[in-house]
DNA sequence: GCTTGAACCTCTAGTTGCTAGAGCAATTAT
DNA sequence: ATAATTGCTCTAGCAACTAGAGGTTCAAGC
């Protein structure tokens, strides 16, 4: 049996967000020890590193839990877990899509900036004056 | 002189989040009316543009905060402003790159995915073992 | 067997940038 | 005058942790 601190060295993961995903529900409550301090097996460490896994690729805390719930049951058709990934991934792609735009917007911005004073600072005047701008956003 | 949800209809910005700037200190502690009611002019409608803007661009409030001050200062070089603008730069590619790995992991997760029970679903599998994956994350 | 120090426990509060709601006062329109 | 709308303050909630206080247990060395 792993304490909460070895548990934390093999998977990565600190001690208190280890706790806090208990207290989330995520992981089982962990066995105790006579001292009330928790202990994990070797099926506690396997979750862990699929919630860390799982953290890692961007996926909340909700679709875990559900990721979880669906990998519990075998038999079970794998289109949940497909089409949580899909949408994840659909995510991802329109917060790259925004992320680019502010790119190109503050590229342009920090460009123009050849002022030395804040009179004609680009940068400034920029944000002051949204005319200034290519298009909404 | 406007009312809260005057400056709120002219700029976009919700009438909670105006008084949560006020709060924050982004925006000066508005005039009063006789019953106590938050009174604007010209310049706080420019200021809160100019704050909304820089929100739509994605800079931190405390960032805010600091271009205001800078933008109160005109006679001073507007390097301040500059190298804000480019450290908020430096860090929205970050996040663009990170979710650009993310995107292509999930990818190849999702792709592929032909199995129909969740035994063999890749999702769940490459979730569990990170030995499926192309590189760190 | 005792002591020390590290690791553990629970509980509360803080982070960021708002948003929602309760309960009440002021303003505006009819 | 009255009703509808808008405003006020204050508190709490969101996501996913992180930090700290104040106290207990464990493992190792003497």
């Amino acid at each position: 049996m792993l304490s909460i601190g070895e548990l934390s060295r093999r998977t990565g993961v600190k001690v208190p967000t280890i706790r806090y995903y208990e207290q989330m529900g995520l992981m089982a409550a962990a066995e105790r020890s006579g001292g009330n301090q928790r202990r994990y097996g070797r099926e506690d460490l396997e979750r862990l590193a699929f919630i860390r896994h799982a953290r890692d690729l961007g996926f909340e805390i909700e679709r875990i839990r559900e990721l979880i719930a669906l990998s519990h049951h075998p038999k079970d058709a794998c289109e949940g877990a497909d089409r949580i990934a899909l949408a994840h991934l659909a995510d991802v792609r329109e917060k790259i899509d925004k992320l680019k735009k502010l790119e190109h917007e503050l590229e342009r911005i920090v460009s123009h900036c050849s002022g030395h004073t804040v009179e004609d600072c680009y940068v400034i005047r920029a944000l002051s004056d949204h005319g200034l701008c290519d298009h909404e956003h």
